[in-house]
RNA sequence: CGGGGCGUAGCGCAGUUUGGUUAGCGCACUUGACUGGGGGUCAAGAGGUCGCAGGUUCGAAUCCUGUCGCCCCGACCA
């Protein structure tokens, strides 16, 4: 990992701004409305940040959209330093662009469409491969205007089937997305610098904004391509699960994370003979660990999956993949298809079952039974000398005392038909990738930023090709980038904050020093807080002034919520001795006297450490 | 898409089961007085087509039908 820029926290050339709360809009409310559960969606609505329009629809308001700024600032700096050139593409886009990559249907109803007056099919863009690929065919054509590397910072819009805790999943939201044009994967001008330059850049940007964050291993997803990296910030409150190596510093998200080496081992004497037991109307797992009286973890889970573009209409008899695992594991849908080197798909529950697999009751012994299968088999299950409970192949029953050798005898040595291999999620405490003598450890994180190698996959469906050096036409390279803008902000809330507000980094904090005038009608005391306000801002500090006739509490209570990291507050008894006072967000009571004439330099030296 | 739930003042809610005066409470809001360092006190006010549309009824926030919106859990998900 790289080491962040080395700037000052808040740049002392440029001076701040001053506002004052009676100039803006801040409706601060006791009470969070009822659908709010994560901190930062009660806090950001609490605090006057963002008020609800519709389903994960969300006004911007002053505070929240000068954080927000603030941001993108940084992201663009961080950019531009990269290489990278800033421009703006419509927010939408032509049906057709979509058909044409056919991620109309790999978006299904994520992607928002309409209608236009005429009946032209429009979307509301989500990201904007198409449109840049598209972009780039018309008007790029010789390997020597490549690489490049293009970013927007732009309203994206996904139908979210369930938008949920406020910014975090909304189905408008601002987004910062780049792309990369390259004629080679590694070497000079190749994908692979723009990659590394875009990793440097979001270690960068994630490290000014002030945020804790683990830069993981990741899978793709639909958007498509090879290698891929998700920077989250660490939150408890996080949706994603992700796993650390203490050792090696390795980190992937749950659905990419590797386990290390495991022994397995089919040998070991039967515990005792193989029994059935009626188990009606109880396919999972939990129910019948219960009524067997054994844990899951004592169970052999068995999942089936049909191999895409077998059987069905396909023309070709279905090729069954079944997976199995330790009865308290999950299968990994995509370790199986590694595993296997075939697409899959969880089977379609009628046609196993037609098949002659007992859905929910399988058991591994039914690979001698129903043709084309292959059995997959983890480590942690793939253990002889234990006596497992397992589906007995018929529906309402189980068996307990399963063991492998006996079961499945020579059948486990045929390769082509079982195999020993890391098909699970990996979870806490099991053996880290990188360094065996290492366990995982488990944390939950939000994604903020997320960098893929895309490949040829738009290029060549888009027939984006530019002439070579070698006089031959070349398929385009590509790279994507994306850094979700308004998520990040409410990262930083859900990362930073405690039981009265949000607690600021201060290079995203909407102002940096809140003045709180006890009096604001107090000639003395108004003109001591402007008097601040100026020297603060000639120092580039951003200075908001709570000047409304509020009782005191009212006032410490708002600035809690807002959470700008330093308090001045200028009242009648600390100016009779030429001071105010000076609190940091982060510390507990009144805070410490500093005479006025010193006040810009302890917030400076505050705001920078 | 499966399961559960909610629409009553800006926000949080009661009232709906069992139809019946003028629809109520807290916060917020307005005015005045007192108060003045961690969401004050008193007084007086303003604010509602009870989501919408139909129906039943002498009478509907309340019952029926339809419809729209929203939330939570799950599934899904750069």
């Amino acid at each position: 990992m790289t080491q962040a820029t080395q700037l000052p926290l808040i740049s002392t050339a440029r001076r701040g701004v001053v506002k004052r709360w009676t100039q803006t809009l801040i409706p601060t409310t006791r009470d969070a409305p009822s659908d709010a559960e994560t901190p930062s969606h009660i806090f950001l609505v609490r605090a006057g940040y963002i008020r609800r329009v519709g389903a994960g629809i969300y006004d911007y308001l002053p505070l929240a959209l000068r954080s927000l700024m603030k941001i993108a600032d940084i992201v663009r700096e961080e950019m531009e330093a990269a290489g990278a050139s800033e421009m703006l593409m419509p927010a939408l886009e032509p049906i057709e662009l979509f058909e044409g990559t056919k991620r109309n249907i790999e978006y299904g109803d994520l992607l928002f469409q309409l209608e236009d007056r005429h009946g032209r099919k429009v979307a509301l863009g989500p990201t904007h491969e198409e449109v840049i690929t598209e972009l780039m065919r018309l008007s790029v054509s010789s390997y020597k205007q490549l690489p490049l590397n293009l970013y927007q910072i732009q309203t994206k819009f996904r139908d979210e089937f369930r938008p949920r805790a406020g910014l975090l999943r909304c189905r408008e939201f601002i987004m910062k997305d780049a792309y990369s044009f390259h004629t080679a994967l590694d070497g000079d001008g190749g994908l692979d610098d723009a990659y590394q330059a875009m990793y440097r850049a979001y270690v960068n940007v994630f490290t000014r904004c002030g945020l804790r964050f683990t830069v993981v291993e990741a899978e793709s997803g639909p958007i498509g391509g090879s290698a891929s990296h998700e920077f989250m910030v660490d939150a408890p409150t996080g949706e994603d699960t992700i796993l650390r190596c203490p050792a090696s510093g390795y980190a992937a998200n749950v659905e990419k994370c590797e386990i290390g080496p495991r022994e397995s081992s089919f040998e070991g004497d039967p515990a005792g003979h193989l029994e059935e037991a009626h188990t009606p109307s109880m396919p999972g797992i939990h129910g019948v660990a219960e009524h067997l009286g054994v844990t899951p973890a004592q169970m052999l889970k068995t999942i089936v999956f049909q191999v895409i573009g077998t059987g069905g209409d396909s023309g070709s008899p279905p090729r069954w993949i079944l997976a199995c695992v330790r009865g308290d594991h999950e299968v990994n849908e995509g370790k199986v298809r590694d595993a296997c080197g075939e697409k899959v798909i969880l089977a379609d529950e009628k046609l196993a079952n037609q098949a002659g697999f007992a859905i929910g009751y399988v058991s591994p012994k039914i690979i001698d039974r129903v043709q084309n299968t292959t059995l997959l088999i983890d480590p942690d299950a793939g253990q002889g000398t234990f006596a497992w409970a397992t589906g007995a192949d018929k529906p309402d029953f189980h068996v307990k005392n399963f063991n492998w050798r006996r079961e499945m005898g020579a059948l486990l040595e045929d390769q082509s038909r079982v195999r020993v291999a890391d098909i699970r999620n990996a979870e806490a405490g099991d053996p880290s990738p990188k360094d065996p003598s290492a366990k995982l450890e488990e944390g939950r994180g939000i994604e903020v930023g997320h960098i893929f190698k895309l490949g040829d996959k738009y290029s060549k469906a888009m027939g984006f090709e530019v002439m070579g050096e070698n006089q031959k036409r070349t398929p385009v390279i590509m790279g994507c980038y994306g850094i979700g803008v308004s998520r990040t902000l409410a990262a930083s809330v859900e990362q930073n904050h405690d039981d009265n507000g949000i607690v600021w980094p201060a290079p995203i904090a909407p102002y940096h020093a809140h003045i709180v005038v006890m009096k604001p009608d107090d000639e003395a005391q108004a003109k001591a807080a402007h008097d601040i306000a100026e020297r603060l801002a000639g120092a580039g500090v951003d200075v908001f002034i709570d000047d409304r006739a509020e009782r005191p509490g009212v006032k410490f209570k708002d600035a809690d919520l807002i959470g700008l990291p330093i308090r001045l507050t200028v009242a009648d008894k600390a100016l009779a001795e030429g001071a105010v006072e000076f609190k940091r967000r982060t510390d507990e009571g009144k805070g410490e006297l500093v005479p006025l004439d010193a006040v810009v330099e302890r917030s400076v030296e505050a705001l920078n450490t």
